[in-house]
DNA sequence: TTATTTCTTGAAAAATAATTAAAAATCTTA
DNA sequence: TAAGATTTTTAATTATTTTTCAAGAAATAA
């Protein structure tokens, strides 16, 4: 479940973001409206935070400018106390809900959760993901390997979510950067590779079975056989 | 067990809200009807007491939207002397018990508790929390490790409490802000952390098996093994 | 065998958490 | 109610873990 935060006060968005981030949400963070829009246009977001005093391209313009574009994205709009007209603008061009600053965490959580349920985006069933004699419980983000636990860092455990939800499927390393690191993230390096590497260690090493398996030229599958 | 008080007469709230926080319940305050129906929508009382004469929203409009939300939390309403029509109101909008202005702290507290042991929310037999060798005594407010005494502050009882109450499972640092400290307590500061090294420094330092965990990026988890 | 791609490893950089100390707020008690 | 004690909170420093990068080894295909 992707999020964008697009803000420019820095102190307000980080804090956001480890909130957020702490639920189990994976947040991307633009600091100015130029950039921000671009990445909605860009990204494959499941809900946007924007903020509607920005330097670059204020939030109602952006707002505007991605419905046009076709992008239903929910969003939730930040404004300041005294900008109530503006209130008015986002709910016309098509903002799901709003908040007024200051907001508590708890506020905000509340709403992108409950704009999630209309959405019917909110993965209630997915809470447990399954392959082979791996699972993947989503809640207590705990990752198991024939009912073992095994523990797994952020990325590791990102990176084998992706895995999961793509069984039997082949993925490219650009695949694996989309949907585990920023949209925009391009990698010259061999990141994805040590990953692999990584989570090989934590949940292939040592089993009969392996499930990683190296497409040559191409990328990675989780599959049984072979 | 939490209590909300809207009230918008300071006094009253306060003398009430010391008189609860001596019987050992955590009690939060609010002072006009529009920010208290939003406390109750996003926070998670065991009781709420609630004046009907309020600035912003009344009580019993209150009352009538929250129960159309389907927040069930035992309701008691405070009544002036004549406000004899309003009470009518309040029982048709499903309030609980009510009491008629000015009462004694003790006939509030004695229908708090018959409310509670109405809807079988007392904790009768939740007086002894315990997990491994941790016991926590809620009536005298003591805690135990291996049946030693441990001296704790108030929030820190309340931080243990909540981490038993949710043994081997992963607590994010906003779960435990809405569950130690106010509902909207906002803080850009480290102070869980601060907390949970004192509760360590306490409860766990010192004894061979650790029963606090670090889940990096997400939270704290009071567990046995590992 | 050679060229290309992938794997492995270790170490630097970045992110996150633990610790400490001190300031602020609250509670006690004379 | 004022002084002292305790608790809570903030902020800075230190420590730890994760993430990233880069280089050489190993594996695979031509």
């Amino acid at each position: 479940m992707k999020i964008l935060i697009i803000e420019d006060e820095e102190k307000v968005a980080l804090f956001i973001k480890k909130g957020l981030e702490e639920e189990g949400f994976q947040v991307e963070l633009s600091f100015d409206g130029n950039d921000g829009e671009e990445k909605i246009l860009n990204g494959n977001f499941d809900v946007i935070i924007l903020d509607i005093m920005l330097p670059g391209k204020d939030g109602n313009e952006i707002l505007k400018n991605i419905r046009e574009k076709e992008v239903d994205t929910p969003v939730i709009m930040l404004t300041a106390k005294d900008q109530i007209s503006d209130k008015i603008d986002s709910f016309e061009f098509g903002c799901d809900d709003y908040l007024t600053k200051p907001f508590s965490f708890e506020e905000l959580l509340v709403r992108i959760k409950a704009i999630l349920k209309r959405k019917g985006l909110t993965d209630d069933k997915e809470v447990l993901l399954s392959f082979s004699d791996l699972k993947l419980d989503l809640i207590k983000r705990k990752a198991y390997r024939n009912d073992k636990e095994v523990e797994l860092t952020t990325k590791e455990f990102a990176l084998l979510e992706l895995l999961m939800r793509n069984p039997n499927k082949v993925l490219t390393r650009n695949d694996i950067t989309k949907g585990v690191w920023e949209y925009d993230f391009d990698t010259l390096t061999n990141i994805i590779d040590v990953y692999i590497n990584h989570l090989r260690n934590k949940i292939d090493k040592g089993f009969e079975k392996r499930l990683i398996h190296t497409i040559r030229g191409v990328g990675y599958i989780l599959k049984e056989d072979l």
